[in-house]
DNA sequence: ATAAAATTGTTAACCGGTAAACAAAAAGGT
DNA sequence: ACCTTTTTGTTTACCGGTTAACAATTTTAT
């Protein structure tokens, strides 16, 4: 039994995956002017106070310099624009524009109806059953958190 | 509870990511020379009867075009080898060199020992909790192949 | 047998992201 | 106040992968 539950644990992120791959296909309306990366990386802007690059890089687990040619080209799209504070000329901050605010809301209606969705196909199971999934996904994420500490450090 | 799951599933997924991509730190020897992605490609070209460039993009799940450039680069690493049938000249197959061996085998032994030290990690939990746990999994995980296939036909 | 259709592998231009080096500014120690 | 260290954002060259167009070969239909 403990044997079959980490392979189906392997399939699970491979099928979310794949999934996440093909879902820019779907989307339409002013979506259709933005990549998934770049309505994800306006959603961070849209939700971290006074956005920086080295605020979204750490947030969104990718280097700065991603997010720095990122920001570009949604400046560029007129999805984003920048303000400073006066009392530090090191830090640029970023905002939405109203056409970022567009995508922004567009993409998370699409995002929580999807999440909507999917969490109702969890009422098909037992309170017991849901209980002890619950648990053991709990359980196993700490430890994964662990595992990702023990490699960061041996390096 | 069962609004508590789908984020758990989510966040291990995120987990699982977060650690695929720090993996590569901890390689040595002969791995070194190659990337995560290289062995993957050299896992299946050591898994597939008569691999060619279709056959490989089918099985990883990426472009033909992707496949095409990698194996360009294992050939110039000498870590794989063409050869081909009589009877058809257009199919190019590959297969692995010694080298290519030896990085097979050792990333092969580093992923077993990586899965055998997960799956101890649930005998942790009671028969009784497993087992629900299989059986949420293994439902979810057809519900996502389902999901998928409508995504597809939709486009 | 031959013409049309499908399949195969390559290439070019691009996307999203990384690593490393860099200049500019800020923070800290003395 | 001054020098050192740290932090910030950008850039360059690269990696892994995609899309679309392409030539070559094979398959299919007639």
């Amino acid at each position: 039994m403990n044997n079959k539950i980490y392979d189906l644990i392997v399939e699970l992120c491979e099928n979310e995956l794949a999934i996440e791959k093909v879902y820019k296909l779907k989307t339409e309306g002013i979506l259709d002017d933005f990549t998934i990366s770049e309505m994800h990386c306006l959603d961070f802007i849209g939700r971290i106070e006074n956005p920086n690059v080295t605020k979204l890089a750490r947030k969104m687990d990718i280097t700065k310099g991603g997010v720095s040619k990122m920001i570009k080209k949604l400046i560029k799209k007129d999805a984003v624009e920048t303000y400073s504070s006066e009392n530090n000329k090191k830090e640029i901050y970023y905002k939405l524009t109203p056409t970022g605010k567009a995508v922004f809301l567009a993409h998370e209606k699409i995002h929580n109806d999807w999440c909507l969705r999917e969490k109702t196909f969890f009422n098909n199971f037992s309170d017991e059953e849901l209980h002890s999934t619950v648990y053991i996904l709990e359980k196993y994420n700490n430890h994964l958190k662990l595992r990702l500490k023990e490699i960061n450090k041996e390096i």
